[in-house]
DNA sequence: TTGTATATTGCAACGATGTTGCAAAAACAA
DNA sequence: TTGTTTTTGCAACATCGTTGCAATATACAA
């Protein structure tokens, strides 16, 4: 078990109190959270300083871009493999239409695609949406 | 040929000065654009009214949403099966990470999928990210 | 432990954008 | 043409992304 402050200090990133906390909201949370959500669990956090921290986090590869219909930017925790220099998150990506809640689902690869010889394919962005467990 | 006026009001569209020319621009264009696109293509107009027209089109059927890991929202013509009551948009996105042009790509169908039985599966978002023929 | 170099925070500030209300103007149907 | 309904353009407000800057906190070497 890796601790925050050791995650943080494996990516370069110096540890402090909101992005310890931040961090263990995706920790504990296991979804994707916009960040509404993050205002929500941590409130009278500065609203800059939270953006910072996001955008430090995606820098760094500790969180990546989850996509999705309704245009609201979610993130969830990356891989381990992923660094500052080198983001590896071919994962399928499930929205639950009813709870909205967002995962991020590891162990179904991805599709192999086959497209038209004019388009040079570099990378697959795959989000599922239909109800989860708990909704359907 | 139908012409984009007789396609508003097959769409129950009343037909105005600026949605005829939006509309236009997208049969012309034949990419996704965004609302900045549309601002440049067609300055002067009120932004409010733009949004609402893309509202509008978007809630009858005619264009449809195309996301992407940039976080900029872009629009693009739906099949001639879209209506107020129901999108059938199941095709591939394919965003050029050089120019940022987006295209839809009709005549590749979308895989198959196979989620653990947890999931319903209602709808897939598929899109691809590389370069295009020009950028190649 | 202490001092110092470096990074981060919190605040002000600005622009861009989403959204609604409302009166004037335009589109449609008879 | 006339009356009804919809749309437009503007004001207004909230929200959000972004940057600059001074004060503060962190990391590390001595």
């Amino acid at each position: 078990m890796v601790s925050s402050t050791q995650q943080l200090s494996a990516h370069k990133i110096r540890t402090t109190e909101i992005r310890i906390a931040v961090l263990n909201l995706f920790l504990e949370n296991k979804q994707a959270l916009s960040k509404q959500d993050i205002e929500q669990f941590l409130p009278n956090q500065d609203r800059i300083t939270l953006y910072r921290t996001l955008k430090t986090f995606e820098d760094k590869g500790l969180i990546h871009r989850v996509i999705n219909s309704s245009n609201i930017l979610k993130y969830a925790l990356c891989s381990d493999s992923c660094s500052h220099d080198y983001h590896n998150d071919q994962h399928i990506h499930f929205e639950c239409t009813n709870c909205r809640q967002t995962t991020c689902i590891e162990n179904v690869p991805l599709p192999k695609l086959t497209l038209p010889k004019e388009y040079l394919v570099q990378n697959l962005e795959l989000t599922v949406s239909g109800l989860c467990k708990d909704c359907k």
